[in-house]
This record gives structure tokens, sequence and C-alpha cells, in this order.
DNA sequence: GGACGTCCTGAACGATCGCTAAGGTAGCAC
DNA sequence: GTGCTACCTTAGCGATCGTTCAGGACGTCC
């Protein structure tokens, strides 16, 4: 008998885990779950039959169905701040980091719906800790943007640009609820659009081409 | 011993059900506790608990906890579609539409913060009939803002159009996720916004005072 | 007084579900 | 072959939770 890799390899599940591709895959079938059912509405069982294996295998890969979530969650998260922080250190000017974070954002929105969905949706059911650590990334996510954004609209109020950013958050994010138009069109659309509602705040510096 | 008045009202049950003051103070608490914890994070109990009563007490009002939320989120999809019909019957030009419909739900998202959080979030947790039943509403609230939408830009391709307005209600659909300035101050942002992002698409015909 | 309606309690049942335990199989190293 | 690792299986436990049941308190009406 081979013991659970949870007490195989304590010390790694405290920390980062490996990334398997197997692991990869799992989560990813997970958020298609999540994002279809809700993470309370999918079952151990459930995720295990999309996957081809019975649900305690699960078990194997991750050391709760929490844990599957945390890391999900934390992986999204790192990946947009660190996505952001490329676009704005890759800018030229001011201008074009803004325009670069809304293509950005638009692009992972676009890319990938279900993990927008449980990324928004799901939040509560992390333990205290594993919310704590999402909220954290999110905060400077949130930070780069406004940063990026009070270079370019210096007349507004930084508690409001805060307000504003939330709103371009929510705008770019709703690509779950949108079908049907091809990715590449979406992208623009969505990014022109934002674009536009940033014009509200600086008085049109920005999406004029 | 009293019966259920699920066995009792079997007829009532099935369709509109009477909305006592108790009852619409029943679903304003659960609506607080499922946006802080989730349909799922959220027991019996713990609505009880909430509201003084036990548990269990709850069937006297609702049929069960599955009823509950859809009838909450019935209730939020039909008071949208009233105010959004309204706002366009009582305009008396295309662009006060437009500026009415966005004026409306800034202010419900603002003032119902955790309505929003729900109605975004737990549809997948109602059965496939209320779902059915949401999901209708929902995308005639939708026509609606699709429909005075076209008419302040009729070079957009309808599609677009409905992409636009998910992304509109995504903006404004934000509130749950900001916290800080005062209710009015929250409006007027948000719509000012939302009127930028809609002048992406009409070259500038609508957010001009 | 009694009948009745409204709203609630506490106990318990039944099903679900996350998780553990114990073991099996296939592959590779030596 | 033996040993080791990686990954998976089925059976079942334990706890949670939605729901039902039987009944009780309080009011109103006659």
């Amino acid at each position: 008998m081979a013991r659970a890799r949870t007490d195989e390899r304590p010390a790694e599940f405290a920390g980062r885990r490996p990334i398997t591709s197997r692991r990869r895959e799992l989560l990813a079938i997970a958020a298609r779950l999540f994002a279809e059912r809700g993470y309370g509405g999918t079952t151990i069982d459930d995720l295990g039959a999309a996957a081809g294996i019975s649900g305690p295998a699960l078990y194997w890969h991750f050391p709760s169905k929490d844990a599957l979530l945390a890391e999900m969650l934390t992986d999204i998260s790192d990946r947009l701040l660190v996505g952001a922080q490329q676009c704005v250190t890759d800018a030229g000017t001011p201008v074009d980091a803004v325009r670069a974070l809304v293509g950005f954002q638009a692009a992972f929105a676009v890319e990938n719906p279900a993990l927008i969905t449980v990324h928004q949706r799901e939040l509560p059911h992390l333990t205290a800790r594993d919310r704590q650590v999402v909220r954290r990334t999110q905060r400077r996510y949130l930070e780069v943007w406004v940063s990026a954004l009070a270079v370019v609209a210096p007349a507004v109020d930084e508690r409001d640009l805060r307000t504003a950013t939330h709103a371009l958050f929510g705008l770019l994010n709703a690509t779950p609820n949108i079908v049907g138009p091809d990715p590449g069109h979406l992208k623009e659309l969505l990014g022109s659009i934002a674009l536009g509602a940033i014009d509200s705040l600086t008085g049109g510096a920005i999406s004029v081409v």
C-alpha cells in the first residue's frame, strides 16, 4: 500500500506544490465544473467523473476540495498580478501602460471565462487564511491599475479612481455572460468600451488613435 | 397541531405566494447571508439564527431553501425589468431613455449590493425550471436596454450592442466590491463612467450635458 | 369558555458528501 | 525476480444539513 501523498509530503503541501501537467488538467476540469454548477454544487465524485477517475482519486493530487479551490484562485490572482506588472514595465508611456492593462485583462477574461466566474464567485468558500491571501493579491492587482490610471487622470480623486477600476474590472469580466462573438472581436470590442469609460475620467486622452 | 403551511396551501406555493412583511424581512436577511457566505455556505439554521428563530421555522414561510433562493432571484429580476420598462415609457427622448436606464441600474446596484451579488452568483443553485424563469426575465431586461441603445447607436451591430450591454451591467454591478463612498456620489460616478462607455459606441451623443 | 389561525420549538430522520483506509496495478530500476 | 514510485480503486465512516413531525404558545373571534 502506498501512503497518500498528503502523508508523504507534508512540507510540500504546506507551501507550493509541484505543478504537474496532470494537476493542471484537473484544475482546468474543476474550473469548468465550478463555473457551471458552483463550488457547492460540484461533488468530489463529479470532479473525478469528469476527469475519468474516481472521486477519491483526487486526494492523491490535492489534500482537500477546499485546497483545490484555493490553489485555483491563488493561481488566477497571481497570473493577473504578474501580467499586469509586466504590462506596466513594458510600456513606453503612461497611456500605453493603461492601454496594455486593458488589453491584458480583456484577453484574460475572453480566454478564461470559467476562471473569471470562479474567481468572482467562490471566494467565500475559502478558509479565512486562503481568502486573505487571494484578497491581498487582488488588492495589489488593483493598485497596479490605480497607479497607472492616476498618471493619465491626475485630476481624479484617488478613491474615485479605485471605484472606477472596480467598475472597469466588472466591465471586462462580463465575458462569462457573453456568448457568440469570436474571441478576437470580443477583445477589441470590450477593450474599446473600456477605453471609452476611461475617457470619461480623463476627458478623452486615451482612446484617441 | 397545525399543519405546515406547505400542506395547507399547495396551490399558493405552486404560483405566487402572499408577500407578507415577515417574508420580506426573512428574504432580506437571507440575501445578506447568501452574499457574505454564499448559498452553499449558509445553512437553514444560520438563516433562522440571523432572524431570531429556529432553523426549521423557516419552513412555515418557505417550502424549501431552494424555493427561498428562487423567490429572491425572481423578485430581483422582476423588479429590474419593471423598473427598466418604466424608464423607457417615462422618457421623452431616446437619449433620455438610455440615461434613465443607466441611472436606474446604478441606483439599484448601489442600494442593493447584496442582491446584486446573489443575483450574479447563485443562479446555478436553482432548479432547472426556476433558472429558466429567471433567465427569461433577465433576457427581457437585456432586450429593453438593447432596444434603447439601438436607437442612439444605429451604426452599431446588434450583436455588439448585446455584448456592450452585458459589459455595462458588469460595470454598474461592480458595487459589491466597492467600499467607502456615499451612495449618492457612487451613483453619479458609476453613471458617468457608464455614459462614457456608451459614448464609445455612439461617438459622443450621450454624456454631453 | 372553545375553536381556529399564525408562527414557532425541539427532536429526529434520511440522504448527501467530504474524506480516510486499505489495497491493487502498471511501470521502471537493479 | 524484488523493490520502489506513481496513480488509481472500492468500501465505508462520520459529520453535516435539508427536511419532516408532533406539538405548543399566543392571539382573535364567537
